[in-house]
DNA sequence: GCTTGACCTTGACATGATGGGAAGGTGCAC
DNA sequence: GTGCACCTTCCCATCATGTCAAGGTCAAGC
């Protein structure tokens, strides 16, 4: 299988396969005699298994532990559940980040008679770090 | 005023606040007969509009957009509110994907014994991309 | 005057995950 | 044998920020 029929089948383009190749997530794929990348069904499903902890978010070196679990049959799902546990905790930490964020800009937003006038106390808060005076 | 200086003083680090003169977010600043940059009242200002403009998350693009309406005494405030209105959108899309891995990933966890024995459904998710068999 | 230390200058490189493109080789169908 | 789709490697770009290095400048103390 080449590495664009892999690419189609796991989701994970040609070049991040690549990509994944040179940083070592994982194994160098073999090579037919004109230097083109061979994959086979065990190569699949690694990049499978990629995609799907990318699509929830984790990051290489998360999932670089993830797949050395994976791969350990004596494994411990304690060591599993602890990296999910920390990369949730991690997002929840983003959520909070960002809804603090979106609260202070949807308040100001309220007050903003958003028409041709010049007045914002979006753009005052921004120069003064104030809030309006006669804000709740 | 040094560059310094400025930093301490507007909670922008040197390092940015080169960095953002080179992409012209800012004006070059004036210098000094041995190259020291230096920043007055009015450069302070701009500077500190942009860090709290950061931390409510706005990119370079759009504090420039921020920027040149706060310095536009005609500027019409439904320009400024339409702004932030795309960024808390934007925010609000991020948090919803967070909490759709978040909740998946807490469920996974929560079907994970997470002790020494291998079996794991998370591990399961990401090999198969299915839910364990005796999953609600 | 000379040293020292804190500050400034520019420049290059790194992050993390991914995309884009160029220049050239390969495989296959017509 | 030609054309096209695919492959290869290598370089550069994103975005905002940090780190490091080599060298210049300033002010204070001796």
């Amino acid at each position: 299988m080449n590495i664009g029929e892999a690419a189609v089948a796991t989701g994970v383009t040609a070049k991040m396969i690549r990509h994944y190749e040179q940083i070592g997530l994982i194994h160098a794929a073999g090579r037919t005699g004109a230097g083109y990348r061979v994959y086979g069904p065990k190569d699949l499903s690694t990049l499978s298994f990629i995609r799907r902890a990318r699509d929830l978010g984790f990051s290489i070196a998360q999932i670089r532990d993830l797949l050395a679990l994976w791969q350990d049959r004596a494994r411990a799902s304690g060591d599993v559940k602890r990296i999910a546990g920390e990369h949730v905790a991690e997002m929840k930490e983003k959520m909070r980040l960002l809804q603090e964020m979106v609260r202070t800009l949807e308040h100001l937003s309220a007050h903003c008679h958003g028409d041709d006038r010049p007045d914002c106390p979006i753009l005052e808060q921004l120069a003064t770090g104030k809030a309006g005076e006669d804000c709740c």
